[in-house]
DNA sequence: TGGCGCGTTGACGTTTACGTCAGCCGCGCG
DNA sequence: CGCGCGGCTGACGTAAACGTCAACGCGCCA
């Protein structure tokens, strides 16, 4: 074989994967715990491949819209299972068409809190505009006060889920 | 003032409100020790007004979007005080904004989701109309097998918020 | 040789959102 | 009069998703 193999053969520490995505060594491992990953092994210490890191970063997406650990891994063991007998790929699919409308009925509960939030906001406008134009335009400005305030695009969203 | 009050005075003892919003007393029993809804009693009975059962309504919302208790707690307080101060106007203000960036951004998230999955759909069904059509077949119906299946909508999507 | 930094494995603690259970109350009914 | 139903109040249990802490290994380097 050549030297080169497919695509990026690099690997990761559990450190380099925890600084890009923001997480602790303790929730990779957690992971790995539940089934969620399972890196290579060097000696002790763990290898993570480019997959790992793909698996990685569905695990967090899904985190974020809601899904457990569990409905996660469900799914990630599914996707694994292309070569699976065909029954396997049906299971798959009903699997997939479920989530699917589960997305779909989170999205509207989504659209509808944003209208009613952005209505909200619209009667506080007016309501301040005339009552207050100087707090109306403070209210414009920072996202979070400097008190204890993080970056500008602070995550924490879903964790509900999260239950 | 006539007999008739504003729109529909109707109460709702806690069994009602739990047929209607499948939930249990206990949960609500729950969002009011957590000062989420605070019915009038009737001796030691709970009386829901309908603002109550506009509240939960909320609730139930803020959850199936992965909000944790305490944050749809404070929406809701911040809702209730259309009348406070001006500064804490412009508080709620600025909450409700940083709740909707936070919306769009699970919006997108979902949509991502969504993205993926109806692409894997769309190769598992090219893959089983070629190699099983009748497991395809089977695949488009029953969501939930009848063994241990509730109803056809089956709620529990964020739940986590849980973290 | 000692110490630092990174990594590992348990083991226990914590928070959220309830479930479950025991014990008590008031009410209608046969 | 008993009792079953619906409701109430604690108090304890639980599952998920990690945080925290202790104790250890390993390479390096001054």
């Amino acid at each position: 074989m050549a030297v080169e193999l497919r695509r990026p053969e690099r690997t990761f520490t559990i450190r380099q994967l925890c600084l890009e995505f923001k997480c602790t060594p303790r929730a990779l491992r957690f992971y790995e715990d539940k089934g969620l990953l399972s890196p290579a092994r060097q000696g002790l210490n763990r290898i993570y491949s480019y997959k790992d890191r793909a698996r990685l970063q569905l695990i967090l997406r899904g985190k974020r819209v809601g899904l457990s650990l569990a409905e996660i891994r469900e799914i990630l063991q599914l996707y694994g299972k292309g070569d699976g007998g065909a029954a396997q790929n049906a299971k798959a699919l009903r699997r997939f068409r479920e989530r699917i409308v589960a997305f779909e009925q989170q999205r509207a509960d989504i659209d509808e809190h944003l209208a009613e939030l952005r209505e909200a906001c619209s009667r506080l406008e007016a309501f301040l505009e005339k009552s207050a134009p100087d707090l109306l335009a403070s209210a414009a400005d920072l996202p979070t006060p400097p008190p204890s305030g993080r970056s500008s695009t602070d995550r924490r969203l879903a964790s509900p889920r999260h239950a």
